[in-house]
RNA sequence: GCGCCUGUAGCUCAGGGGAUAGAGCAUCGGACUUCUAAUCCGAGUGUCGCAGGUUCGAUUCCUGCCAGGCGCGCCA
């Protein structure tokens, strides 16, 4: 549809003292679709040109000439609405996306542009709970979003495998340990370590301060810390691998927390060399009163460092690495004040990159009674829900289509592409309530309705015979341009989704193509068109919308089965 | 107390400053001898939290208030 609206710019901008670009940002798509595809509005011009926004759209209409693009320009009310040509924008969009297959979508803006990418970052000895689905999904969702735009993507799994939770494992473990427990079930068995110490710190604080001297003494190397750390580190690290691969999440890089140790000394010393560092209350600190936020912790009173300080350099460290042009953190709403602190130390620094940093926020998951506690242990577990929807996809199989062959795979592809979905379709921002019915309905606005209408359609092109010599002209019918109309807008949907970092711009895209294309299925028979033409074409239009349909899922990190 | 975020149908949520505010779920009623009924069609509800402001025009932008969530020096 860009080619549209760079035309009608075109056309107005020799009629109008505006530029094409002022001109596109105006268009607009109206509500109907008789009301034609591309509307440009003319309240605007009725001031500059001292007229009735009405006579302007209808005196402008009138001087307009459609060209090849446009089969009618008509004026209403204030508004000029654009009719595209139905054949051009059916022929444009079907051989489009036929020809580029896999790269439809796919735009070159970030050429030669690195995108630094940081999500999931699990807690080590902590279990993968539902919390962390988020900034995995949605940060391996933006990882392919932002190659479709070109840019060359580095996906960083910043592990948390350091900080004063190893104090407190390490204690607790010295305490109440099982060996055998660990190499059977080690997050399993950590995690319960973890819950425990918290549980009998509440009436013992001398935990509380063991945990710290044990944290650091690990900062410090000490034999037993540093061994006891890098088992936990290892075990735990073992089973998040597994879970990835359960959602098909790849990483370039884990170097977490940990990896920076030999450089934080560094770190606070251009930090005190750019005269940046306060001693405080017996810390380092980095005041930021002038910038109307407390100040930002990089050394407790102990010597041991912080998440801050970690982070700090993690950024500069990889700034030199990469290069890039922009890092975004996909991390929870929760620590906006943080990464906000964080750029504004590295600002003072003088870092010229700390503005291309990006705190990509997103809301927490809610339980009914309260926030999800990994300390009080009343953590959902990521791979029971994964389980129970597989689970579920298997047995609607067995009722829908028992004759299916491979019916674990499939089984995997729907359940855990419904889970993810989930996380992907609305705005980041929001909190989710979690709630299991939802998380197992497979009907509305959902991943498997995607998945279904496109199994549908490769079950339709898998009895087609050949469509070679279509004539996409041919789809006129308003069911087939509603398609082709959304078809066409993929590009900018992806571009857009870029721009604000949300995949629910992809997401919910997908469900209006898949909504529409359900339309078009029951009113417009393929294989039984009345005609070999239409019966060709319609075959294309479909094959393009199963291209866009895995397009897009594959932007979401989803897989689409081919049947179901 | 201060800061950030959220507030749209019974529920969960879409809505790129614009033309009569839309989906899904749930409820009720239809459509499988016809390309997979995980689908489609039909039926109904809204002081777009409240009050001001900017604008030709505000659910959308700004301010204040109310409600909920999150955060505010030695956790991450």
């Amino acid at each position: 549809m860009q080619r549209y609206r760079d035309e009608i710019a075109r056309m107005l901008a020799e009629k109008l003292p505006l530029k094409k670009e002022q001109i596109a940002a105006e268009l607009e798509t109206p509500p109907e679709p008789q009301m034609g595809d591309l509307a440009f509005p003319c309240f605007k011009l009725a001031k500059i040109l001292r007229k009735p926004p009405a006579a302007i759209a209808s005196e402008l209409a009138g001087a307009l000439d459609g060209g090849d693009y446009f089969a009618r320009i008509e004026a209403k009310g204030p508004y000029i609405n654009f009719f595209c040509n139905r054949q051009k924008l059916a022929l444009w969009t079907v051989e489009a996306v036929l020809k580029e297959k896999s790269r439809f979508g796919c735009q070159d803006e970030g050429r030669g542009e690195t995108v630094v990418i940081d999500f999931s970052a699990p807690n080590i000895a902590k279990p993968f709970g539902v919390g962390h689905l988020r900034s995995t999904v949605i940060g391996n969702s933006l990882y392919r979003i932002y190659e479709a735009m070109g840019y060359r993507c580095v996906g960083i799994n910043h592990l948390g495998d350091w900080g004063t939770q190893f104090g407190k494992l390490i204690v607790a473990y010295r305490m109440w340990g099982d060996e055998k427990k660990l190499a059977e079930e080690p997050v399993k068995h950590l995690y319960d370590l973890y819950v425990r110490f918290h549980r009998e710190a509440e009436d013992k604080p001398d935990l509380e301060e063991a945990a710290r001297a044990w944290f650091k003494k690990l900062e410090d190397g000490d034999g037993e810390a540093r061994l006891l750390w890098q088992k936990f580190r290892e075990l735990s690290l073992a089973e998040f691998k597994r879970i990835y691969s359960i959602l098909g999440v790849e990483f370039d890089s884990y170097q977490g927390e940990s990896y920076y140790n030999d450089m934080l000394a560094g770190t606070i010393r251009q930090v005190e060399d750019a005269g940046l560092a306060k001693e405080s209350e017996g810390a380092l600190v980095v005041d930021l009163e002038d910038e109307g936020m407390p100040p930002c912790l990089l050394r407790k009173q102990d010597g041991a460092t912080l998440y801050a300080t970690r982070d700090l350099c993690a950024a500069i460290y990889r700034y030199e690495k990469y290069k890039f042009s922009k890092m975004l953190y996909v991390v929870g709403a929760d620590q906006a004040l943080h990464f906000k602190q964080l750029f504004a130390v590295l600002e003072k620094m003088g870092f010229p990159w700390a503005s291309q940093c990006v705190h990509v926020p997103f809301g927490l998951i809610r339980f009914k009674e309260s926030k999800m506690s990994t300390r009080r242990g009343t953590l959902v577990f990521l791979e029971d829900v994964l389980q129970r929807a597989i689970e579920l996809a298997e047995q609607t199989i067995r009722e829908k289509n028992p004759d299916l062959k491979d019916k674990e795979t499939v089984a995997r592809q729907v359940g855990v592409g419904a889970v993810m979905f989930g996380d992907l379709s609305n705005d980041r921002i929001k909190d989710i309530d979690f709630e299991w019915e939802k998380v197992l309905d497979f009907s509305g606005e959902t991943a498997p309705y995607i998945q279904y209408s496109h199994a549908r359609i490769c079950s339709i092109l898998r009895k087609a015979e050949d469509w070679n010599g279509y004539d996409a002209s041919l789809l006129t019918a308003d069911e087939e341009q509603a398609v082709i109309s959304l078809l066409a807008r993929f590009p900018e949907t992806v571009a857009r989704a870029a721009e604000t970092y949300k995949p629910s711009v992809v997401a919910r895209y997908l469900l209006d193509l898949a909504a529409e294309f359900n339309k078009f299925y029951h009113r417009c028979p393929v294989l039984q068109a009345p005609e070999e033409g239409i019966r060709k074409a319609r075959l294309a239009l479909i094959a393009a919308v199963r291209q866009v349909l895995v397009n897009g899922l594959l932007l979401l990190g989803i897989e689409a089965p081919e049947e179901m």
